[in-house]
DNA sequence: GCGCGCGACTTGACAGTGTCAAGTACGCGC
DNA sequence: GCGCGTACTTGACACTGTCAAGTCGCGCGC
């Protein structure tokens, strides 16, 4: 049992993704680490810190797995529908981080100053990658937001839906591969956007 | 005061409005009420089943937004659009309920049939209008489904993001017009989809 | 007319939670 | 050796959902 902060934050996503956000027990935590019911408020001083934290490093990964996407090979167009698998993959794989990144009452994150950072640097590999494919000297900046708000509401619905069941079935194991059905449903949804998204290209 | 049961219904959407469903408390909404602790919990069983009751009243209030459209003169292109609008500005208007009503650890819906009913009411309408506007008899089933999950993950995503206040200033206000700007930034996404969607049609 | 049952509500208790306020053990620089 | 800060523990408080009783009042059968 080397690093508690580490054990705490571990056991803490385990906990969301076992019973939801709601069963999120700093004491139940500590219980699984072992160790007396205030240790993990020494390390984070409120529950809240400790969301703030799960938070910033959800938008850290999920910047990781855009930006992967993002210099991966080929046209604009191909890029950008590889961004939104990522995101979609990312939400269906750290369910509990997923959950918890879009959720402003849980935590205030103005007190975690890393989380604001990390959550506009995944934005703004969206933005980069709309401009790529739509922009041009003609296309009016209002246009390009309505198009980055469509992309990023459907990739977030999507994640969204999935991940809260009502799409489909879920897979309840965490971290573990979606299933086929979903992988499929996914694939086609994803497919069909970015067919119709093309035809808004310049 | 006369009805204690919907008293209490009310006083449980104004305090979610204001301080988020974390904050959901029997005991504060009796002490709004001016009644003791337990006089909710004689009404609804446990708090789950209170929530139960609010989703499954927000699915109602969903599905008539839905249907009004529906029903809507003009094209079905047309009234599919609408319905998108009225699925976004239902979760603007009533953002209590919307915030509750796609959480399934909240409050096992199995408790409230009717929850069950409304949400599936709610969904064939979205279905009903895509097969209207894309569907015809050359057009495989699985793509009409492909085509009925961008149409939600869309709406619901767009929704999901303005509610939470992930785009723009969110206007804080419960039950108010949504102001001007997202007012705006969703005509203008709506508008980029549908054009964008239209190019799937047979 | 009257008991009485039952629905609406109250009071009291219990386990669980986040958090404040102390106390304890321990390692390291001086 | 000694202080001191870090990591943690113990104990308490207010708050929560929920169980178990008790109280009040009103309508209905006899």
């Amino acid at each position: 049992m080397p690093d508690l902060r580490e054990q705490v934050l571990a056991a803490s996503l385990e906990l969301i993704e076992e019973q939801g956000v709601a069963a999120l027990s700093l004491r139940e935590v500590a219980r699984r680490a072992g160790v007396s019911h205030q240790a993990p408020y020494h390390h984070f001083g409120s529950k809240d810190a400790l969301v703030a934290e799960l938070v910033a490093r959800g938008f850290t990964g999920l910047s990781e797995m855009l930006e992967a996407a993002e210099s991966a090979r080929g046209t604009p167009t191909r890029r950008l529908r590889l961004a939104g698998r990522a995101y979609v993959d990312f939400a269906l794989r750290h369910r509990a981080a997923f959950r918890i990144m879009f959720r402003p009452e849980l935590a205030d994150l103005s007190a975690c100053p890393s989380a604001d950072t990390e959550s506009t640097r995944a934005y703004s590999v969206l933005v980069r990658l709309v401009e790529e494919t739509f922009g041009g000297p003609r296309v009016p900046r209002r246009r390009l937001e309505a198009i980055v708000t469509m992309h990023w509401s459907l990739v977030h619905g999507l994640a969204t839906l999935l991940v809260d069941g009502s799409l489909g079935e879920r897979s309840d194991e965490a971290g573990s591969t979606p299933d086929k059905s979903t992988e499929a449903l996914v694939e086609q949804t994803l497919d069909a956007f970015s067919r119709a998204a093309a035809s808004l290209a310049p």
